[in-house]
RNA sequence: GGCCUGUUGGUGAAGUGGCUUAACACACUGCCCUCUCAAGGCAGCAUUCACGGAUUCGAAUUCCGUACAGGCUACCA
């Protein structure tokens, strides 16, 4: 074809584009960032379904794009429709919104580059197809499906490479007058690539965290616009990520294989080349077969995003974990900095793991029990009532009409280099502290005790109304405790008794630990002076009323 | 079938030719500290980096082959 042969069939398939290129290139200037400010996205189709995976990408995009002041936006990939779900986009955004991976930009985030819902944006698509055409870098294929069909049955069977390209590619040098024909008979067609490639030629790619990728060229004649207009995913990506002036492009693994498709793209369509970032999908070692596989929604809870909101797990510290697995180096780091939180470590690439990343629940529940030593009590209350109150709306109560008990409960030897690690997940509160609130420790009462011993009511009794400070400090009220497991018979030391177990009745520890099952219901615990404080003198004596009632 | 990627303890992994008798963290086990628990301290947990070969004075690190795993090979993304 001529190049007015050119024009005017590109005039003939779109003749309702009136924009050119240029247009877009001037609505969709330059960004004013800073140097080496980085602009990433988030596109998902809309499907609606948010997994881990999703949201370890978008969480990168973030990071990434926060620390270095550039900017970060959610595109929806919606160019299928048969992948449209009912809500499924308001349930992308409120899922993002619930795990704090918040764009700065795009759907429903607002912006200058938009609009950032690709169903949107067909006529953009279209004006760049139709000077693709004009160049004669494109071209209507009217192959049916039955054609490719036996191309790719034959191809099966030579062993070749399946797909439409080279001799296969027959709409390739299709003539001005038979593309005219196809179109007076109404054959529907698509848009395909005139690809440049030539596979015999090896291309280089640089992936950000891949390092270098080896590929033979691209030279399939990819489709670029579906019968319906609209275009495919790499297509589409092409043109957004230039117009909307990405720089790095970080998405999942399953895309590497289509780089060199992508790199054409760019070159054929005289775009500056974006960066790649290819994130290692997150994988789980199968319990039944031993084999590693991708994580599934039905074996593995933890794929739902759903699951941390039910089972309490903080978001915060979901991002922490999310943050492990970003950068390898990120665990050690935030270990060594108690006071330094995600903001303040600088993500990089190279600290990226290469292959596969296998979940780790007890890395997560350890995360979380890090993040909740890190807290104060009141912190802790707080973020705890949020979440009750979405989930056990009876706790939460309890929870407000003993807000001060509560606070410092929960506050107990949080205090210095090493606080408590008791509690991974906010519904472990309610449990853990059941003797903190009076109503809810007359309920469950003892039930929980898994001690069997009968313990002497009337020592501790005695020491409790003649011997019990509770004003003073840890040391001075042990020390008491002390003198009366020595008045009564009791070793003042577990050593002591265990030189000479004859001599004594028993030793402190069993003096502590009368009074702790009795006025917690339980075995172990916190530090019991301090919950003696907290809980003072009559609602001691209650306790040890109701264990003698029990 | 073709193309691409990966493979280091129970787990996440560090490691880019000699400083590695393979870091660190989680898990597990034991001991210590201790009124219980949590925390903390100490110690143990891969004689070896999927396997085979090559290059080299020297390889977990480079190259080739094999096995295994994953991805792509759609008018899905």
């Amino acid at each position: 074809m001529t190049d007015k042969e050119r024009i005017e069939l590109a005039n003939i398939l779109f003749p309702n584009i009136d924009k050119t290129r240029d247009y877009y290139e001037d609505k969709y200037p330059e960004r004013d960032l800073p140097e080496g400010a980085m602009v990433t996205r988030y596109g998902p189709s809309p499907t609606g379904f948010v997994h881990l995976g999703n949201l370890l990408s978008a969480f990168a995009d973030m990071m990434y794009a926060k620390q270095s002041n550039g900017s970060f936006f959610l595109r929806i990939e919606d160019t299928d429709q048969k992948r449209m779900v009912d809500g499924g986009i308001e349930n992308i955004v409120s899922v993002l919104h619930d795990f704090d991976i918040l764009p700065n930009e795009g759907y429903s985030f607002g912006g200058e580059y938009g609009p950032y819902r690709q169903s949107e944006r067909t006529e953009i698509y279209q004006t760049y197809v139709k000077d693709l055409i004009v160049k004669g870098l494109a071209y209507p294929c009217f192959m049916t499906e039955e054609e490719i069909a036996t191309i790719k049955e034959e191809q099966e069977i030579n062993k070749t490479k399946i797909g439409i390209y080279g001799v296969y590619a027959q709409d390739r040098d299709l003539s001005l007058e038979e593309v005219k024909e196809h179109l007076n008979n109404k054959d529907e067609y698509v848009i395909r690539l005139k690809s440049p490639g030539n596979p015999k030629n090896e291309i280089e790619v640089v992936d950000c965290i891949k390092g270098k990728l080896k590929f033979p060229e691209h030279d399939v004649d990819t489709i670029l616009l579906k019968k319906d207009g609209t275009p495919t995913y790499h297509f589409a990506h092409a043109i957004d990520d230039h117009l909307m002036h990405t720089t790095h492009v970080i998405r999942g693994d399953e895309w590497v294989s289509s780089l060199p498709l992508h790199i054409q793209l760019f070159e054929v369509l005289g775009f500056e080349p974006v960066k790649y970032a290819h994130i290692a999908p997150i994988t789980i070692k199968d319990q039944e077969t031993g084999n590693i596989r991708k994580i599934s929604k039905r074996k593995d809870p933890w794929f739902g995003v759903k699951y941390y909101d039910e089972n309490g797990i903080p978001i915060e510290a979901l991002h922490l974990y999310l943050a492990t697995i970003t950068n390898t180096n990120f665990e050690e780091w935030y270990l060594s900095n108690s006071d330094k939180n995600i903001s303040d470590f600088t993500f990089s690439f190279d600290k990226q793991a290469i292959g596969g990343t296998s979940f780790d629940e007890a890395k997560l529940v350890n995360l979380c029990k890090t993040y909740f030593s890190r807290k104060s009590g009141k912190e802790v209350y707080e973020e705890t009532l949020k979440w009750a109150e979405k989930h056990d709306v009876e706790y939460s109560k309890l929870l407000k009409d003993n807000k001060e008990d509560m606070i410092e409960f929960l506050s107990i030897e949080k205090d210095g280099p090493r606080p408590r690690k008791d509690i991974s997940k906010y519904s472990e509160v309610k449990e853990e502290f059941s003797y903190a609130i009076d109503s809810l420790f007359e309920k469950e009462n003892y039930s929980k005790n898994e001690s069997e011993k009968d313990y002497d009511i009337d020592l501790v009794l005695d020491y409790v109304n003649n011997y019990l400070k509770l004003d003073c400090d840890n040391e001075t009220w042990f020390n008491g405790v002390r003198e009366f497991a020595t008045k009564n018979g009791y070793a003042a030391s577990p050593k002591e008794y265990k030189n000479n177990p004859e001599d004594y009745k028993g030793h402190v520890g069993d003096i502590c630990e009368a009074i702790r099952v009795m006025i917690t219901g339980r075995l172990k615990s916190p530090d019991l002076f301090s919950i003696m404080k907290i809980l003072g003198k009559d609602r001691i004596q209650e306790r040890i009323d109701l264990y003698k009632n029990r």
